[in-house]
RNA sequence: UGGGGCGUCGCCAAGUGGUAAGGCAGCGGGUUUUGAUCCCGCCAUUCGGAGGUUCGAAUCCUUCCGCCCCAG
């Protein structure tokens, strides 16, 4: 009887290549599939032709089928719309835990079952756990744990996803495609928005949203200059402030503290710890969990308010319309809304939020 | 035009005769599957202009220009 279908989320990349070998070897029949989810035509960063001929490349060597296919359409719909929305609001999203939830363990997962694949797999450090309930576990390289993205993936995917290279830290990964001579061993690790890339981030914001400057005040609402549409910054954020020098002030750079959507104002404080960038709590809604529930209504854990922060210590305390607030044992800096708090039981991701407001009233 | 003060990188600012600190901003790179943060590098042959003194001046002198303050 033939041996398991398993279809690999071919990037181009070093991991997916990496994790598509592996599954070879573990005896699976394995197949590739590629996903290029942005129309690139209309700006100047295509990188996605290349990465196809890539994953081309690979797939050829490897000996395996490689499918092709978009879903430009959903990601528009079900990433992209979310993430211009939010960016209207004031908020900064994250488009990439919805573009995993939405598209690769959504539509994509999906598709692959159709393809009639038994398991879908991706080149996520990341582990899954199998058993009667899936549990998603941190990647074993703690430098590049990518847990926190797939938080917001369904256990009904979760349940027939593999992550090959979970358990491998990054150098190893590389080392492999090395030894094996696959033709992106020395690629370098792609960065930016998940089949958006790396571009001008300003830039791009502005082909979308329509930008309106207004002025940038201190607590005390001194006039320190101008910003240029409150959608470019985000809490915590330095670059860009163009404040630099004034005789009233000490030699510390700026950092963003507030919105006022309102006044359309950027409020901003001196020094990188300034109190107000600190909050002890954060309130959170459209909670998602591996389990389909939360542990308790109230238990101690821990949380990463962003990608590749280190673990904090935290209280959740959830309330009965499905909104929360996280208790933090330290104050953190830059609790941005539209950002998740992921949480996690040591190695065991439980799920997440979304904050919502950076205020810390409740 | 009576008195006083000041003009050094986009901004703040050291330096007062020995051959231009530093910070902020900005730019470039690194880290990074969000946005940020963070790290590294770059950033005044020149000190408001013109003369002069001196081996040598941003630092002294003269003068011009421009600001500011107090008096009017």
């Amino acid at each position: 009887m033939a041996s398991p279908l398993v279809i690999v989320g071919m990037s181009g990349g070093v991991d997916s290549s990496v994790a598509a070998w592996l599954l070879l070897q573990q005896g699976y029949q394995v197949q590739g599939l590629f996903m290029s989810n942005w129309d690139e035509d209309e700006d100047g960063y295509c990188t996605a032709a290349a990465d196809y001929q890539d994953a081309r490349k690979v797939c050829g060597q490897l000996g395996i089928v490689l499918h092709q296919v978009s879903f430009a359409g959903e990601y528009r719909q079900r990433v992209f719309e979310y993430f211009l929305e939010e960016y209207r609001a004031g908020r900064t999203p994250n488009p990439d835990v919805l573009c995993n939830r939405e598209i690769k363990f959504g539509v994509c997962f999906d598709y692959a079952r159709r393809l009639g694949a038994d398991w879908i797999a991706t080149g996520h450090y990341a582990r899954v756990e199998h058993a009667a309930q899936p549990r998603l576990l941190k990647g074993l390289d703690p430098g590049k744990d990518q847990s926190y993205f797939l938080h917001a993936v369904p256990a009904t995917a979760l349940a027939r996803t593999l992550f090959p290279i979970g358990a491998l830290h990054k150098h190893q990964v590389r080392r492999m495609a090395m030894e094996l001579a696959l033709p992106v061993f020395e690629k370098k690790d792609s960065t930016g928005i998940c089949f958006i890339g790396e571009r001008p981030f300003a830039e791009f914001l502005a082909q979308y949203l329509p930008a309106q400057p207004g002025d940038i005040e201190s607590p005390d609402g001194r006039k320190l200059g101008r910003h240029a549409g409150l959608m470019h910054y985000t809490l915590g954020q330095r670059q860009g402030l163009r404040i630099g020098g004034r005789a009233d002030a000490g030699e510390a750079p700026w950092y963003v503290a507030d919105k006022d959507l309102a006044r359309n104002v950027l409020r901003v404080v001196q020094g990188h710890d300034h109190p107000a960038l600190f909050r002890r709590q954060a309130p959170l809604s459209q909670f998602a969990w591996i389990a389909g529930a939360p542990p308790a209504a109230s238990f101690r854990c821990t949380v990463k308010l962003r990608y590749r922060q280190a673990d904090q210590p935290c209280e959740l305390r959830l309330a009965a319309d499905g909104s929360g607030m996280v208790y933090f044992d330290a104050p953190q800096r830059a609790v941005t809304p539209g950002q998740y708090a992921v949480f996690y039981d040591r190695d065991q991701c439980l799920g997440g939020g979304v904050i919502e407001a950076s205020h810390s009233s409740g």
